[in-house]
Order: structure tokens, then C-alpha cells, then sequence
DNA sequence: CTGGTAATGTCAACAAGGCTGACGTATTCT
DNA sequence: AGAATACGTCAGCCTTGTTGACATTACCAG
């Protein structure tokens, strides 16, 4: 059968494979969430906190409008999760100076510390994923999924990623 | 730069590589699940009512317990999903002929209908996903997926897709 | 046949985390 | 000076997850 990429066969396009792809992806999504989620709820937080450290981590000093857009939550959605962040001393909230208005989100230490703890477990896995699938199959992994982010989703992904290292 | 699977690259391994792919399945997930997401609120339903519809759909005549252990969720929890499917005439729930405590799922027309309009959308974006990253990328989509599964939602996932056609 | 176990349904209460709508304040821009 | 922007907050609602308790029916082993 010819597999290769360009080939004629259209058979990856049948509704099977399809319906593979789908079910792949729900089942994942469950291992790829698991790990953080038991520390979380040690800690007593959530998934939703879980993403705005990631966020802040990843991009340090950003305004509460710019995770309001990573997120595609509402602000009064994000300001809970922020509110016990900041209150716990996880998160600092600095006025802009540039523009007043804005507020600048970074970690504290402690923020950091359990941004890592969650990142290592989350990490831990995908590696052990990405040992076992090949470092061809991780290409064909992020290409699929990039593929599949709504246009604005994707945009934001490579500018994120961009700053990261070049790919395998 | 060695990229073939077994070489002895392993830059595919480093932080930043993991990082790209915790990101990618984020955003990735949001694209997923968005067109399902919009019929959903249309009819008044969630993502739960959907993957309830898509398992029962996937494997006819299942039982309640089987459900409960494919979806990882409290009876409790189901029970509110499917008894709002049943009231509105999409699943029905028939006592078990070998054992009479059982419940076998099975859709209705109705029930039938709806999940093909949620799987159409779905379905259609995982398609554009695949076209555009092809026939080798999708395998290493699937690889990655089932590699960062938990052991036994792997087991499921593999049953399930067994008898499905053959891959690529 | 009887007691234990299994499969299911249900009630109640609670929590996380989405949402909308409405306001208020400070700041910046036109 | 007035409009627009960035942010915070209050109130209320919904879905979907949880735990705990309890009832019913049916099967199964002794």
C-alpha cells in the first residue's frame, strides 16, 4: 500500500480512521490532564488554575487582556481562579507602567515551584509518550493537532512557540 | 540532523519539545470539541450528553456499568446525562434478557440523528486535520495519543478501535 | 430457600468553573 | 471634554463533576 505522505491512498480518511482519530483524543486528553490534577487537588485547586500559571509562567509580565485572549474565558471566569491566586501568593498583579490601566501578571517563587511541580508531572508524561512513539510520530503528532486548533488558536500557538527551540 | 524513528537524536526530548506538545494539545483540544460544542447549545445539551450519545452509538446494546467505566464518572453523574437523552426519546434503556438487572443502551432515530450531526462536525475537522498533515503524520498523531494514555483507558481504546478498519 | 452481592436508580448537598448582565473606577486616547 | 479601554466585582444561573445514603430488583452460592 503506499503510505507515504503525497501518495494516493486515501484510506487514513475513511470515517474509521476518523472515528480512531476522535476516540484517540478523548481518552488522551483524560492522561494528559491526570497527573497535575492529583497535585491540584492536594492543593486545592483546579484545571482552571493550573492553565493561568502555565500561561503567566509562560509568558511573564502579561496583561490580564492577553490571558483573557490564551484562555478564551470570560474575565469574570479568569478573575476568580486570579483572585485566589494573588490572595494565596502565587501570583503578583503589577500596575503597568507604561499604561496604568494594565495590570502585569508574574509568578512568585511560589508560583513558580508549583507551576514546576505540575509542568514535571505533565511533562513526565509526554515524554514517556514521545520515547515510546518516536521522534517521527512527534512530528506527525503536533502537525495533526495544529491542524485541528480554530485559526486564531493556531496563531497564538506559534507565536508562543516560536521562542522555543527548533523542532526535531 | 539524524531524524528518522531509532536514530540517535533525542532533541525531540528536551523541555521545549514537551512544552510545544503540552500547548499543542491544548489549544488542539479547544478546536476538537468547538463544532460539537455550538449544535450542543442548540439542542440544549452538553459535552456530556455527547459522549454519552457517541459510546452508546459506538457500541449498542452496552450496559450502564460499561458506560460508566468507558466515560470514568459517577453513576450519579451519568444517570442525570442519560435520563434527560431518555425523556427526550433519543437513547433507550431496555432490561437485559440474560440478566434482568442490566440495562441495554441502544439510539433511537432521533438519537441516531443527532449523534451523526455532532460526529459529522467532529468528523470534518478531523479530516481537514488529517489532509493537511497526512498519511504518516496521522500515525504518529495515533502513536503519540495512545502512548499518553493511562494503562487501562489504552485497553479500552484499543477494544473499541479493534474492530475498525485496518490503519494506513 | 436464604443471605450476600451486583446493577441500577434516585435524593440531597456541594464544588468547580463556565456563562450573562450590570456597574464602578481609573486611565488613556481622540 | 467625552469616548473608549482595562480591570475588578456583585449577583445569579447552568452544566457537570463529586460524596453519601438508601431502595429495588435480580442473580448466585451454599
Amino acid at each position: 500500500m503506499d503510505d507515504r505522505a503525497g501518495g494516493e491512498s486515501l484510506l487514513f480518511l475513511t470515517d474509521d480512521q476518523l472515528r480512531k482519530g476522535i476516540e484517540a483524543m478523548f481518552f488522551a486528553y483524560r492522561g494528559f490532564t491526570a497527573d497535575p490534577d492529583r497535585i491540584l487537588a492536594e492543593k486545592g485547586y483546579g484545571r482552571a488554575h493550573h492553565r493561568a500559571l502555565h500561561f503567566i509562567n509562560r509568558s511573564p509580565g502579561t496583561t490580564v487582556n492577553n490571558l483573557l485572549n490564551t484562555l478564551g474565558v470570560t474575565k469574570q471566569s479568569l478573575n476568580r481562579v486570579l483572585r485566589s491566586l494573588i490572595e494565596d501568593g502565587l501570583v503578583v498583579s503589577a500596575v503597568g507602567t507604561r499604561d496604568k490601566r494594565e495590570r502585569h501578571l508574574t509568578l512568585t517563587d511560589e508560583g513558580r515551584a508549583l507551576e514546576q511541580a505540575l509542568s514535571d508531572a505533565q511533562r513526565a508524561r509526554m515524554r514517556a509518550a514521545y520515547k515510546a512513539a518516536g521522534p517521527e510520530a512527534v512530528l506527525g503528532f503536533r502537525a495533526v493537532l495544529e491542524a485541528m486548533m480554530d485559526a486564531d488558536m493556531r496563531r497564538q500557538y506559534r507565536k508562543l512557540t516560536e521562542t522555543l527551540g527548533p523542532g526535531v
